[in-house]
DNA sequence: TAATCCGATATTGTCGACAAAATGGATGAG
DNA sequence: CTCATCCATTTTGTCGACAATATCGGATTA
């Protein structure tokens, strides 16, 4: 898996890990009042090192803390996701339209044999998205590699962009998306290998601009069956 | 100032602020070590804060740890830089378009405003940058809260971005693009007031682009001259 | 009955001490 | 003379206890 490398370092980073990966899943409820004591024990540290996991989680925007009255998981509303979602076509554009000069012809055939892998997958198994899921962000995330931009990578790469994966997570159940994703994501790479940035980020934009309707448009249902 | 608020909070926080603070300013040297026993004396408290105050300043990326062998601030070479600012440019490229949509008139005419009061500054103190600088950061933030969107206004805002103002300060010496640079606000506003997004997006990213050119051109003089 | 005040309880903030790991230097072998 | 090894010292990582603050519930009063 991307996120868990839980044997390393010290108690507070795995700490972090844990965390992260409790609240990406969704196992820790959006909102949830984050228990130092509790959490401490159940991870089995001091509330030292826990104390400096949720430090670390809250740079990464998963909880947010109040001083004197502690830490709580974050909600993701419609308006962050849009806001998420903005700041990720821009940032993904860019990249896309930098990799099509600096990735090697080797690393886009590695990126279109991963989506043969997809396909595949696609086919096999109809329900289970969760794998694609996963795939998919592995794809955006080689994209951003290929940008040589290592500011870049930090911010949408393992650490900073948890947040995506949150919301992924939520919206996996019903995204029958996966279809015209692949596609999407042919075209890119087509882009890709033609040396064509500018078409590379056109392409790139509207993917995501095509997520975020379809997420957008998901949350819109739950809002109204909520009430 | 825009970064200190150094009476509120817990003490982690407070050490948090100072420290950015003093890297920011140069205080303490680019890859210098930092101790926590003697951080921790200095501001007069205990190592446990002073630990949850670096992990804060590792997540907005102003001091790099490695564990077990400590945190060093962080050093700004020349890829790191330009990595920045391709970001920048994509980021404040998009809050600029999205501004010209979203801010009211009275916003645009404080921002004219507020190049007013540069103007006047500029044209008074020739030498002193300084205020300039400060109020430059200002004039581009105003414009990210104008795209109201939050995370926008989060990376790049109070929080994550000193890394921005850290190398500002490096390079107020000797940049004397005031003159060029405040005719381009002048010009980004023009289109703000016009609601010509696309306009006042390109405006930006050529502002953007034209102050890194200058940026590398002095590092480049730099590495140079430490031969 | 509703609002407010107040105290008991739980939770966060902070410190000091100990354990574990890394750093640096001296010593010895090749 | 160079390199590896080992040990002393420094520095980081962790824990437990205490202080400060917030939270919650009940009692009191208008």
């Amino acid at each position: 898996m991307l996120i868990d490398t839980p044997k390393q370092g010290t108690l507070a980073d795995k700490a972090a890990q844990h965390l992260a990966h409790s609240i990406v899943t969704g196992e820790l409820a959006q909102g949830q009042k984050l228990n130092e004591a509790e959490l401490a024990e159940r991870y089995g540290m001091g509330r030292g090192p826990l104390r400096e996991a949720l430090r670390h989680l809250e740079g990464m925007r998963l909880v947010t803390r109040i001083p004197n009255a502690g830490a709580r998981v974050v909600v993701l509303d419609r308006k962050t996701l849009a806001d998420l979602y903005a700041v990720r076509e821009a940032l993904e554009g860019m990249a896309c339209r930098i990799a099509a000069t600096q990735m090697s012809d080797e690393e886009i055939t590695q990126l279109s044999k991963l989506l043969d892998r997809h396909e595949a997958q696609i086919k096999k198994q109809g329900g289970k998205v969760y794998a694609q899921k996963e795939g998919d962000l592995d794809f955006h995330y080689q994209i951003v590699r290929g940008s040589r931009n290592q500011m870049l990578m930090n911010m949408l790469g393992s650490e900073q962009y948890q947040l995506l994966r949150m919301c992924r997570h939520r919206t996996s159940r019903n995204a029958q998306r996966t279809g015209p994703a692949l596609q999407q994501h042919r075209q890119i790479v087509a882009a890709l290998a033609l040396r064509d940035g500018e078409l590379a980020e056109m392409l790139m934009r509207r993917h995501i601009q095509g997520a975020w309707q379809s997420i957008d448009e998901m949350i819109a249902k739950e809002e109204e069956a909520a009430e």
